[in-house]
DNA sequence: CTTGCTCGTGTTTTT
DNA sequence: CACGAGCAAG
């Protein structure tokens, strides 16, 4: 019968042609999941059991609500505008768009994102005349979101101790503040569209007989709030069909509750888990070592990949000086795997944090290697872009106080600190925006006054058009102009005006309504909550470098893992926490999973950070792989625990003595203020950097020194068993 | 009021 | 190192 049925294999076709209940289906790295999910869809269209719009789809990203929709217009002649596919956030900000007066939302309110949120909360704890010290915003900000997250408004938050009591009077300050400036952070999209459809029976029924199926891609990753979403929608008899890996949960940190994939087995009585196991991407060695490295973990439902693809190459592993030659080393591999043939844009460099794609890029740049980061500073975020955005949301709407500030100085209109201050103190006492408040007069009514002028001047223009006249008449372009680093905030500012364009030219985007005031609440939406991943060159034979978390969902034939040490990947901080190390686990698990052809791991000896120079030990992660797999493509020095080193002298044969430096004849001579560096810390004959075996403690580096003689002591990181110090005359400690 | 400087502090991951 | 906050001079 349909075409798009054939090919999948024996559980992809049963989990598709499923008939209409509640299904989990557990499917591995590459086993095709968004096949599934949208063959399933597909199906459930065509066998006549749904109508387009009877589909709920909900995705993380943009990227892959994106994806389905593409895929899906592709197996079916339907028109897949109007369905309901997108992310949680997407698909919570139509639903209290179509609904916003039940909601108790302004028509044109508008989002925050996170760095929006922050200067909201640093602005509150000025206004309040809360100590920041005491209360720093990104605590206030993450307790917040917490909370709303769990579904807690201010009055059922239980509060024990006066600074969670604090925190909870500061959280409930945050919501009047969001409620009279008409702004809705992440967190708040979802909770107040679920209290929405919660209190509200008629839109409740609405929504729950209109979906009949719902379907969620990546569930791993849903907090306590949106599982409890789901569960409202599907309440109404819907059947629910989720899709996840818990071997892939990476997001915990931001509230995501692997436990709802249980939960929902038991609560909905599923008897329909289906497995998903053979992995159609990677060959044999680098599933058998990812299948290796998740093995360590304890917590889990129990799944191991297969394919019938060969065991392909071995995994190549490097040990670099430093941070410089690691990626000195990488930008050597990229090139010859381009003289093998294989194109840029199918190499991906990956690495645990943002931080470390600085030494990365240099490397890339000087090398004259094309590559594209993801992640970063998006688009939407930059600062000119942020800056037009305010005068856009303060035409929408005027009360928007954080807008107002933004920008009621830049351009600089003399308007400094003092008279904005008094501005803050008169609306306060007036309770009433900013913008209404400076229409008394001073200096503040000529900004006023421009805010009505753009209206004004706005009215009946398309969206690129008001785009454009916004740059103009505020002053924007013409600062810019005159700034000396200023062409590249100009082009983007030009750039803006086309994305303006190309978002009103996308199918779906454009109510049928036409207006342009939706025009522009879409349009701002849309800068939210997709901060921009299309970025120029998205079609340019590039390589590929972002973050683990964004490389999620991809897949590339070459991969790299950089800057695999212990402190780094797994990240110290997670080390500490107790479910933290089994999530670094994770993480490792995808990143070795999105290779389809080659790996190649790496670390370095030392890497700079903070400013200074960090000594750290191999992650554990190389000892987790099967050594059968990996292959060394530097000689074995100090590695694993029971490594031998090949030079050196024994410390035991000639104490005290200087050992020669550890650094391999292959790798490039530090500069000369790092030699000196390290003899000032010379102490008892053991050097900084120095890697040394302690009974007790395993491997370690030496990463500190001081005093001599007897009182001598040094400060040895022993990666898992933490930094300690340690005292010559009493600790043993054997050079390796 | 603006500009430019110093100082101190700090970063995991993101819809 | 790099950014933001805080302060002194134009």
């Amino acid at each position: 019968m349909s075409s798009f049925l054939s090919g999948l294999n024996p559980p992809q076709h049963a989990a598709v042609t499923l008939p209409p209940q509640h299904a989990l289906i557990l499917a591995g790295a590459g086993s095709g999941k968004t096949r599934v999910l949208t063959t399933r869809i597909a199906w459930l269209i065509q066998t006549g059991q749904a109508g387009p719009h009877g589909v709920l789809a909900v995705t993380f990203t943009n990227k892959a609500a994106k994806e389905m929709l593409t895929r899906l217009s592709a197996m079916l002649p339907i028109n897949t505008r109007g369905m309901w596919i997108g992310t949680f956030h997407g698909l919570c900000n139509r639903l209290l768009r179509a609904h916003h007066r039940d909601a108790g939302l302004p028509q044109l309110f508008q989002i925050l994102d996170s760095a929006d949120q922050l200067a909201a909360i640093k602005r509150l704890l000025k206004a309040l005349n809360v100590d920041d010290e005491k209360f720093p915003p990104r605590d206030i900000a993450n307790f917040i979101n917490g909370q709303k997250e769990a579904g807690l408004r201010p009055d059922a938050v239980e509060a024990w101790d006066d600074y969670t009591r604090k925190r909870v009077e500061l959280y409930r300050e945050y919501e009047a503040q969001c409620l009279r400036e008409g702004v809705v952070d992440f967190a708040e999209l979802l909770l107040r569209a679920y209290e929405l459809l919660q209190r509200n029976e008629p839109i409740r029924l609405h929504y729950q007989s209109r979906f009949r199926h719902i379907l969620v891609d990546e569930f791993q990753d849903t907090n306590v709030l949106q599982y409890r979403w789901l569960k409202l929608l599907a309440s109404g008899g819907a059947s629910l069909f989720c899709v996840g890996d818990d071997d892939q949960s990476i997001y915990a940190f931001r509230g995501a509750e692997v436990g709802n994939m249980r939960d929902f087995e038991r609560e909905f009585r599923v008897d329909n888990v289906i497995r998903l196991e053979q992995n159609y991407r990677s060959h044999g060695n680098i599933l058998d070592a990812a299948n290796a490295i998740i093995k360590h973990n304890a917590a889990r439902l129990g799944k191991n990949l297969w394919t019938d693809a060969g065991s392909g190459e071995p995994i190549r592993a490097y040990e670099a000086f430093n941070d410089t030659e690691e990626a000195r080393w990488i930008v050597e591999e990229i090139k010859s795997l381009a003289g093998e043939g294989l194109a840029r844009r199918e190499m991906a460099l990956l690495y645990r944090s943002n931080a470390q794609s600085r030494v990365l890029e240099h490397a890339l740049f000087s090398a004259g290697l094309p590559y594209r980061v993801y992640g970063g500073l998006r688009f939407f975020e930059r600062q000119e872009v942020k800056h037009a955005l305010a005068y856009l949301r303060l035409i929408a709407n005027p009360d928007d106080d954080g807008a107002f500030l933004r920008v009621v100085n830049f351009p600089a209109r003399g308007i400094g600190a003092r008279s904005i201050e008094q501005l803050q103190d008169a609306a306060k006492n007036a309770k009433v925006s900013l913008y209404a408040t400076a229409q008394g007069g001073g200096k503040a009514a000529a900004f006023a006054a421009l805010v009505d002028k753009l209206r004004a001047a706005t009215e009946g223009l398309t969206l690129p058009e008001t785009v454009e006249q916004v740059l103009e008449i505020s002053g924007l372009r013409a600062h810019y102009r005159t700034e000396k680093e200023g062409q590249d905030r100009l082009a983007n500012l030009d750039e803006l005006v086309n994305a303006a364009e190309s978002f009103v030219a996308e199918e779906g985007n454009v109510d049928a309504e036409g207006e342009v005031s939706g025009d522009l609440a879409a349009f701002l939406s849309h800068a939210s909550l997709e901060a921009g991943e299309h970025q120029a060159g998205e079609g340019d034979d590039a390589l590929q470098l972002m973050t683990v978390h964004s490389a999620k969902g991809l897949e590339f034939d070459a991969v790299f893992i950089s800057g695999l040490e212990e402190g780094l990947f797994p990240h110290e901080n997670s080390v500490r926490e107790d479910k933290g190390l089994e999530e670094e686990r994770r993480l490792m698990y995808v990143a070795v999973t999105r290779a389809r052809k080659r790996l190649y791991i790496s670390h370095a000896q030392t890497r700079m950070l903070h400013g200074q120079t960090r000594y750290n030990l191999p992650s554990r992660f190389f000892d987790e792989i099967p050594e059968g797999l990996l292959k060394w493509l530097t000689p074995k020095l100090a590695r694993g625990h029971a490594a031998v080193s090949p030079r050196g002298t024994s410390f035991g044969a000639s104490p005290g003595l200087t050992f020669a430096p550890r650094r391999p004849s292959w790798a490039a001579p530090p500069p000369a203020a790092v030699v000196r560096r390290t003899a000032e810390k010379e102490a008892g004959g053991l050097r900084i950097g120095q890697n040394v075996q302690h009974a007790k403690f395993g491997q370690g580096v030496i990463v500190n020194a001081e005093g001599a003689g007897s009182d001598a002591r040094v400060q040895v990181n022993f990666g898992r068993e933490g930094v300690k110090w340690l005292a010559l005359s009493v600790a043993k400690l054997t050079p390796v």
